[in-house]
DNA sequence: GTTAGCACTCTTCGATTTTGAGTGCTAACA
DNA sequence: TGTTAGCACTCAAAATCGAAGAGTGCTAAC
């Protein structure tokens, strides 16, 4: 972690100035620049003095002899924790109206996707909310026909599964109710930590002969209740990538939009987002920081968002290192208080 | 359509040795290649003569004086549709194993979709099945708690929608049972087009008190019934256009990728491929023939599948003109019998 | 400790040249 | 009459070259 003897305030104020500058123009700045724009009126020999220390602390390096300097990691993390002045913003109408219309949830997450990265100019992902320790709400078994058995399965959060089963013969109307008053007493308000082999066999036991069904139906709802499964994940902006030149080569497009493809990595992203937990619920990977090997040429903000009944998803924004973190976390901020509303003004 | 006037053998003869050298190297193929790598036996002076003939015509063109020629998406046309010859392929059985372990439909659609790209180094989509005619086949109606009814629709072909309806005040468990034996007997077996104001008027009369909640259903079984909503595309390999320099400038891979993502435009390919009914189900777009703007410097290769009970659902590939259409075809045709082996193999 | 000045390093950009693939045309040939 | 060799010509792509310019590091003076 950084120490303060390390830098004096000159030396940060200088610092700052780079970054920022960088974070504009994607360029990297010389002793000049700094020098002409900032109100520490120091000629740029001295300025130039002071990057040479900077770059021998490690905050920022030279892309090549007789270039200006960008930031590393080191420096980014310290701007980031240190020395930012996050701006206040000014609500977009136009986007809270986008919100608004969105009826479902599903619609409504794949427009904050989208509403995120028109708004920020880079790539955005939304996950849809899981549960890491489900209860079981509700069970109810119906014959579709002769042959066949649905079950539907309500978990907390009143998130809907629905498993069909296969029997030989069909059951009675009056088994099957019994079965669904012996399931619903037995089960309810339980986990899936909860349901265990004694459990199940005692169940077994009271059903009778039917047994077997009851091991199926047992199996769909721990197969349900499984959170990976059904966690969706959106995606907005990939192209965005493109409009960051050290972003935009093959190679790095290549990586990034497959890790957008193929979701498997952005679902570890969330996992890993969601297990940790701070205390504004924000996050910000720099570079090698990321959990997304693919993403390590980028900068990655994570946000999670509650709906109640532990229910919770994620916002994640992926760009370039010198991304604008100001507006970013600002705007991440106030999503995730919009989307808080929301569900909250719903129930 | 192409007369055979237009072109004798030789021509034709030639006309295939470009396309056919063009589609392996990606360049502009010259005089000299053509004389020297066919049986022809004709100089290089005599070949240039002809293609200079079949320029006129319009089935080659040069990107500049002094280059070799490429194909015209007219030059294409005549060759997926009367020069090729389907080379036999053998069977991999490393992708056979793949698709077998894929228990459940999503996950093999999935499967599907990455095997192709794989398989084919193109991109590549796969659309779950819908049903343009959709039957209703069993409702039920349960109470959650106090407030919430869920209600259970179960359509043709197995698919299964929930939709939560709120009420002021419970059911009770026996109006629960009158109101499913009412909706059980007189929607069974409709699509939603026969689902008219009189019948809901009808039923909502039978249902007495709770007519409200009758509308609420109905409202429920016309959205979940809807098909478009709840189709769902799976796209694999988009990154594979990089591997085409055609395709792989900012602006081109931008716009494919776009299309990728959002998955609009493509929804609106399949939409269009089903409604077309060829006697293969397999289509090819070359350039400007495709639906899909964003995909106008590519070639779109579609299939359709069928589950039975009228679902149906489409893969397609995505390339560039230059595709290799002998693999490609070859590849679409034996996944589509094997998906129908498989399909017809669970029911 | 700060700064002016200067030599030096590198990238970038444009202009120019070179190279090589490929064509079209003409004249000769079978 | 169709085919071919030969040659001049064209043009894109690659290589070469020479500023121009941004920026640095170092030294010496303030």
């Amino acid at each position: 972690m950084v120490s303060e003897h390390e830098l004096n305030e000159r030396k940060l104020k200088i610092l700052h100035a780079i970054i920022k500058t960088y974070l504009e123009t994607g360029e990297p700045v010389g002793s000049r620049t700094i020098s002409k724009y900032t109100d520490l009126n120091l000629s740029s020999a001295t300025i130039r003095n002071e990057m040479s220390d900077l770059e021998e602390l490690g905050y920022i390096v030279q892309p090549h002899t007789s270039a200006g300097r960008i930031p590393s990691d080191k420096g980014y993390r310290l701007y980031v924790d240190m020395l930012m002045e996050e701006k206040e913003q000014e609500l977009n109408v136009r986007e809270e109206q986008m919100l608004e219309k969105a009826d479902k949830m599903e619609k409504l997450l794949k427009q904050v996707a989208r509403v995120l990265a028109t708004n920020t100019n880079y790539a955005t992902m939304v996950s849809t909310p899981v549960n890491s320790a489900n209860k079981l709400k509700f069970i109810q078994l119906s014959m579709v026909d002769e042959e066949q058995i649905i079950a539907v399965i309500v978990l907390g959060g009143n998130v809907i599964k629905n498993r069909i089963i296969s029997v030989e013969e069909p059951l009675s109307n009056e088994n099957l109710l019994k079965l669904n008053m012996l399931l619903n007493t037995t089960l309810n308000g339980m986990s899936i930590e909860e349901i265990n082999l004694g459990l199940i066999a005692r169940l077994k036991e009271q059903a009778g002969i039917h047994s077997e069904v009851i091991g199926s139906v047992l199996d769909a709802v721990a197969d349900a209740i499984q959170l990976e499964e059904d966690m969706q994940i959106y995606t907005s902006g990939t192209t965005n990538i493109f409009k960051y030149p050290e972003l935009s080569d093959k190679q790095s497009a290549q990586e990034i939009i497959s890790a957008f493809e193929e979701k498997q990595q952005l679902t570890e992203l969330v996992t890993q987002t969601l297990s940790k937990e701070e205390n504004t619920g924000i996050q910000v990977y720099i570079g090698d920081e990321t959990p997304v090997q693919n993403m390590k040429d980028c900068s990655v903000v994570t946000a999670t968002y509650e709906l109640g009944d532990g229910m919770k998803g994620t916002i994640g924004i992926i760009g370039p290192k010198r991304m604008d973190y100001e507006h970013v976390l600002k705007s991440m901020k106030r999503l995730q208080s919009e989307l808080d509303q929301m569900f909250h003004k719903k129930e």
